[in-house]
DNA sequence: ATAATGTAAATGCACTTGCATCTATATGGC
DNA sequence: GCCATATAGATGCAAGTGCATTTACATTAT
């Protein structure tokens, strides 16, 4: 059987932590300003930057690696508060052709201050310059 | 308004993509392999570790840094499989003693091959011990 | 001893997630 | 055109999660 290195389990170890203390940080800062939850930001940010022509369902699910129906129930909880527009796409009469709303940009807009802030303290406090990118090197290579 | 650099920034989307994909690497293998979710092993390690004194819910919600309700069920569920015995405690009425049994043992036992393979394949294949090093410190500063 | 406050653990309820499946449209082979 | 197969997206159901609250016992102060 396959033992990994002690390398290997705390360099586990440490990327599971650090990872879900980020993480939770972030969510709670949002949270507690009474935001969405991360997922929308990446979401909104991808269908802003899609911009007038919007953006196909299935791309997103391709961009944030969200299960297909993940990302159907998440469009819904979005379009319920009014934040994006469905329509039915043009060129394929099975699918729908999503758009931000100016509601949906002011939200992105709201929880960006609040997003880079918790990285700051997260990560730009605890790291150099130099360490912050090495430390995104060895990520990249577990990619 | 704090503006993240472009290291943190790309630090951060790697730390999330890799901790996401390794974790769900393992889920994966987990679930393929008809075993408990990841979960499930360090709580029943960290029970194991306790040895015939036992241990206590609480302490569990400690070091597994869950939410009290998260161990609560946790705890039902392995209980309902019979994974652990929970007594109530002798010193501490409101409380209650954790033990493992066999067959929690034995689960675990059967989930360290297929987690150690996905360490194995996720960090050991992609990574010297050197550059393990180097992340698992990198990664501990923003723990 | 009693009351007030604190801590251990469970739980009702709403919401989210995963899985499998379903519907509708599209596409390729014949 | 017609059928088989593939793809876009939605959804019913079971299970898990978060939040707030509850129950029970413990501890401290009076």
């Amino acid at each position: 059987m396959i033992a990994p290195s002690a390398e290997t389990t705390s360099a586990w170890t440490a990327l599971i932590r650090a990872a879900r203390q980020r993480l939770d940080a972030v969510e709670s800062a949002l949270k507690q300003a009474g935001l969405p939850p991360l997922a929308w930001y990446d979401a909104l940010w991808e269908i802003e930057q899609a911009g007038a022509g919007g953006l196909r369902p299935f791309e997103l699910t391709e961009r944030l690696l969200l299960p297909q129906y993940g990302t159907s129930r998440l469009l819904n909880r979005m379009a319920r508060d009014g934040l994006i527009e469905r329509t039915r796409s043009a060129e394929d009469g099975r699918g729908q052709v999503i758009r931000l709303k100016s509601a949906g940009q002011a939200v992105r807009a709201r929880m960006w201050p609040v997003y880079a802030a918790a990285l700051h303290d997260g990560l730009q406090d605890r790291l150099t310059s130099d360490e912050a990118a090495t430390l995104a090197g060895l990520l990249n290579k577990l990619a």
